[in-house]
DNA sequence: CTGAAAGCGCTAACAT
DNA sequence: ATGTTAGCGCTTTCAG
C-alpha cells in the first residue's frame, strides 16, 4: 500500500513563502513576535498550498494533540443503542461537544470504559497513551470514580466530571439536579397536589440524591410530609415499575409522581394505565430526562429537560482554556428547565377517589 | 501547564528487556522473525511497564494513525440531534463502527461535513491532513458526490461508500434498498392490497430511486397498476405531509402507502387521521428506517430495519483490511427486514368505503 | 523579530 | 533473528 506522507507540509510552505519552518509555525499558532507583513506573506503561501498542521507532528513536537476525550460507560452506552428507545443522551453530547471543539479546531473523540471492572486504570491509561488528549470529559458513573479522578490527576491531565458535585480535582459541572427535583415538584404543588412521589435514581449516581433532595426541600418549604413517598429504581423500567406500585399501594397513595428518569416514569404510567388510574387525572406524573420518548407516549411527560449539550460545551471550553488559565475550582452549574406537557394536570379535590 | 511527554515509551521497554527498539516494535506490530522467547520477554517487559504505543508517534514513522473517519452530513446531522426526535441513526453508526473499530485497536471519529459548499474539498482535505485518517466512511449524500469521492481516491485513502451501487474507486455498500422495499411491498400484497402508494425520498439520494424501482417491481411481479401511485418528499414531516395528501386525493385513493421515512410515515398517519381515515383499517401503512419513534405512534408503524450498525461494522473491517488485501470491487450488500406492527393489516373488500 | 539545531516516539530500510 | 541509522512534521530550546 505504501506508506502515506503528508502531502503539503510545513517545509513546503516555508519555502514558498522563503523563510525559516519556525517563522510559519509560530504563524500558525498565532505567537506574538512576528511582523504583520510576514505574517501575511506567511498566511498566503499556507492559503495558496492548502496547509493543514499535521495534529501527529505537533502532538510529537511536545505540543498539543487538539483531541478531547469523552469517556462514557460501556455497558450503559452500548446497551442503549441496542435498545434502540430514543435515548439520545450520546447525540446530546456530541452535539455540544463536537460543535464546541471545531470551534478551537479541536476534535472530540468518544471512548468506551467499564467503570465496574478491575482493569479501568489499564483502561483509561491505554487511551490516554494512544490518544494522548489535551481533555477527558468523564460522564457518570466515571466522574465519581477515584481510579479514573485519580489517575487523570495524577498525569495531569486536564478533566471535566459530569453530574457531580465533589470537590476535588478537575473541573465539576451538574445539570442542576437538586434546583431541577424543586422545579418538578414546584409545578406540582402550584397545581395543589399535596402527596407527590419521588421515584428516585440508584445510590450509585450521586446525582439521583440530590435530586432526592431537591424534592424533599420542595416539600419541605411548602409544609407537605414525604415521609414514605420515596422508592429507589435503577432508571430501568423495571425497577421504575416495581417503585412505582410501591407508591401506589399506599394507603393514601400519592396524587402525583415524580420519576428520575423517563423509562421509571413509563413504567408508572403503565402501571397506572393497568390499574385503571387516568394520568393526568388521577395521577399527575413528572419525568427526569426528556428523552424524545417523552413526547410520544400517551399523555406526553411533562418532563425536566437537561442541558446535556450545553453542559459539555461548556466543559471544553473549559478544558480547551485549562491550557492557559487556571480552570474554575468550584462547582459549575448549568440548570435544565421543566417542559410541561399532558402528564400534569391540577390535583382533584381531596377523597375524590 | 509544561508539556507532556509520554510516560512509558518504547526506549524504556527496550531498556528493560534489554533488546533494541526495533526488537520491541517488531513485538507490538507482531510482526514474524522474532524468536518466542525474545517475544515473550520483551512482552513481559511491555505489561509490566504498562506500555502501550502512542499513534501519533506511530503516525509520524509512516505506519498506520490507527483512525478512521466516519463523514457525515453537517447540517442534516445537527438538525437530527437538534430536532431531539429520536432519529438514531448516528448512535446505530458509533455502535457499529466503534466495537468493530476496537476489536482491532482502531478508534472511529465522526467529521461533519457540509455536502453543499463550494469548498468542501478543502473541508475534507483539512480533516485529512490533521488526522491522516487510515480510512473514511462516507454516508449519503456524501458518498456519491464526486468531489469527495474523487480527493479520496486521488490521496489513495481507502474509503467505504454508503448507500450507494454505483461503481466507482472505494468500496459501495448498500442497506438492500431494492430488496427492502420489495419486502414492504409484498407484505402488503399478501395483506389483500393492489392499490399501494408510494411515497419517494429526495432524488439526490440514489437509494430513493432504488427504493421506488423495488415497488416498481413488486407491483408489476403481481400485475398491479402503479402509475401515478409515486410521490417524492424529501425525508422530512412537511413534505411527506405533502406527498400524502396527493395521494390521498386520488380519485381511486390507495388502501396502502410505503413511506421512505418515518417522518414521512408519521406525516401520512396525521393526514390520515384528520380525514377520519383509521390506520389500519382503512389505510395500511409502512415506513423506512425503523427510528425509535417508530413504536410509540398510535398504532405502533410496521417499519422496514436498515442494518446501520452492521453496515458501518463491515466497512470499518473491510477498511482495515484494505491495508493487506485489496477490498472487493462489487457491491456489497446487507439487506434489512421487515418489522411488521400495527400499522398494517388485511385490506378491506374492494368497495367497502 | 527571525533562524538553526535538537528531539519528540516510532518504524522502514538497511545492515549484521 | 536482531541491531543500527535515518527520518517522519512539527515545536521547543537557544542563537543571532
Amino acid at each position: 500500500m505504501g506508506r502515506r506522507r503528508q502531502s503539503v507540509t510545513i517545509k513546503h510552505v516555508a519555502a514558498d513563502a522563503g523563510v525559516s519552518l519556525q517563522t510559519v509555525s509560530r504563524v500558525i499558532n498565532n505567537e506574538p513576535n512576528v511582523r504583520p507583513a510576514m505574517k501575511e506573506r506567511v498566511q498566503a503561501s499556507i492559503d495558496k498550498l492548502g496547509y493543514v498542521p499535521s495534529i501527529a507532528a505537533q502532538r510529537m513536537s511536545g505540543s498539543r494533540s487538539y483531541l478531547i476525550l469523552a469517556i462514557n460507560d460501556r455497558d450503559m452506552t452500548i446497551a442503549d443503542w441496542r435498545a434502540r428507545e430514543g435515548r439520545d443522551w450520546v447525540d446530546q453530547m456530541l452535539l455540544g461537544g463536537m460543535l464546541t471543539c471545531a470551534k478551537h479546531g479541536y476534535r472530540m473523540l468518544i471512548e468506551l470504559v467499564d467503570t465496574h471492572s478491575d482493569h479501568v486504570e489499564r483502561e483509561l491509561g491505554a487511551a490516554i497513551a494512544a490518544l494522548q488528549p489535551d481533555g477527558v470529559i468523564l460522564t457518570p458513573p466515571h466522574s465519581e470514580n477515584p481510579q479514573i479522578t485519580g489517575l487523570l490527576a495524577k498525569r495531569q491531565i486536564p478533566f471535566a466530571r459530569i453530574g457531580t458535585t465533589e470537590k476535588g480535582p478537575g473541573i465539576a459541572l451538574t445539570m442542576g439536579d437538586k434546583f431541577n427535583a424543586q422545579l418538578a415538584t414546584d409545578h406540582l404543588i402550584e397545581l395543589g397536589h399535596e402527596r407527590i412521589g419521588f421515584i428516585a435514581g440508584p445510590e450509585e449516581f450521586s446525582l439521583s440524591d440530590r435530586r432526592m433532595n431537591g424534592w424533599i426541600e420542595a416539600m419541605d418549604n411548602a409544609g407537605f410530609a414525604h415521609d414514605g413517598l420515596a422508592q429507589r429504581g435503577d432508571f430501568g423500567f423495571e425497577t421504575g415499575m416495581e417503585a412505582a406500585r410501591k407508591l401506589l399501594d399506599l394507603p393514601d397513595r400519592p396524587t402525583a409522581i415524580i420519576a428520575s428518569s423517563d423509562q421509571m416514569a413509563l413504567a408508572t404510567l403503565e402501571l397506572a394505565r393497568k390499574r385503571g388510574l387516568d394520568v393526568p387525572r388521577d395521577l399527575s406524573l413528572v419525568s427526569f430526562d426528556n428523552s424524545p420518548i417523552a413526547r410520544f407516549t400517551q399523555p406526553p411527560l411533562t418532563a425536566v429537560d437537561q442541558p446535556i449539550s450545553d453542559t459539555i460545551s461548556r466543559a471544553v471550553e473549559l478544558l480547551i482554556r485549562s491550557r492557559d488559565e487556571a480552570p474554575p475550582a468550584d462547582v459549575i452549574s448549568v440548570h435544565g428547565e421543566l417542559v410541561v406537557r399532558g402528564s400534569t394536570a391540577r390535583a382533584r379535590a381531596r377523597g375524590a377517589d
